[in-house]
DNA sequence: GCTGAATAAAAATTCAAT
DNA sequence: ATTGAATTTTTATTCAGC
């Protein structure tokens, strides 16, 4: 395997999964069949210039680049400003109307920015239902996602 | 000094300086006259969510938490899209152009933004001088800053 | 150039004290 | 609740081999 491939799988796993560590990409890329050290994760992280992010969870975990998540915020913001039509909340469920036809391209986006509060996410024509970690941080998703209209 | 106080003034350092390890954090506490350990500091970024980013020039430094920058790149986003008026570079410089009375607002983002590329900006009252790295630098911060409106 | 093994360096946590 | 000292864990780098 290419260093390049490895560096899209990468790309893939950190918004898939919640790495921890670097050895946790060593343990998946192993479970796969790639065997690599926790050394050349350290550079492909230098180079692909992934962060090591605090979480509010209280562990840590790798993410994108800022400057990637904030072409993602940019592509959510823009859709909602174009399609958003209502948002809502019931204990630990968001649910965003959209104009249809959009709801499944807003889905994906909130899958791939991967945002802490939230559990999983599914989207269908035009409402994308987000299920988040408990009620507060339903609040805190629904709060979020009005910032971007 | 209290845990808040320190907290705000990291958040101040990490934007003027490159912090490149939570060491430098300690030395330039201790030159003030504040004694703290790693440790503390280590909990402190954990808890303010800071992030040691690779930087492009090959080693690395602390910044503020995605959420903050993207919120400063939104504030950047939004002048430039209300008082741009021109962009041109040369040689190592980079100058913006805006709206009279916008110029000073827009510097003193860019400043926090405290991108890589930068290595100053001086601002007026309808114009924005960033002196860049290299020639290169300048444009891409020219590019980045088109990509904005 | 890319990599792993070993190592150094840096960062996180534990533990005890306050 | 906050901290420092010591320690463990994690991460970065060096060095040798390819």
């Amino acid at each position: 395997m290419k260093k390049k491939e490895r560096h899209h799988l990468l790309r893939q796993l950190v918004q898939q999964e919640t790495i921890q560590k670097q050895e946790d990409f060593v343990e998946i890329l192993l479970n796969r069949g790639i065997d690599i050290t926790q050394a050349t994760i350290s550079r492909d992280i230098k180079e692909m210039q992934l962060i090591k992010v605090p979480s509010q969870s209280g562990g840590y975990h790798y993410s994108l680049p800022p400057e990637m998540n904030f072409n993602i915020s940019k592509k959510i913001s823009r859709l909602m400003k174009d399609a958003f039509v209502s948002i809502d909340t019931q204990k630990e469920f968001v649910i965003i109307k959209t104009l249809p036809g959009n709801a499944f391209a807003l889905g994906t986006l909130i899958e791939t920015a991967n945002y802490e509060e939230m559990f999983g996410c599914i989207s269908g024509d035009n409402s994308v239902l987000i299920i988040c970690r408990s009620e507060d941080q339903a609040e805190i998703f629904q709060r979020r996602m009005i910032s971007f209209v």
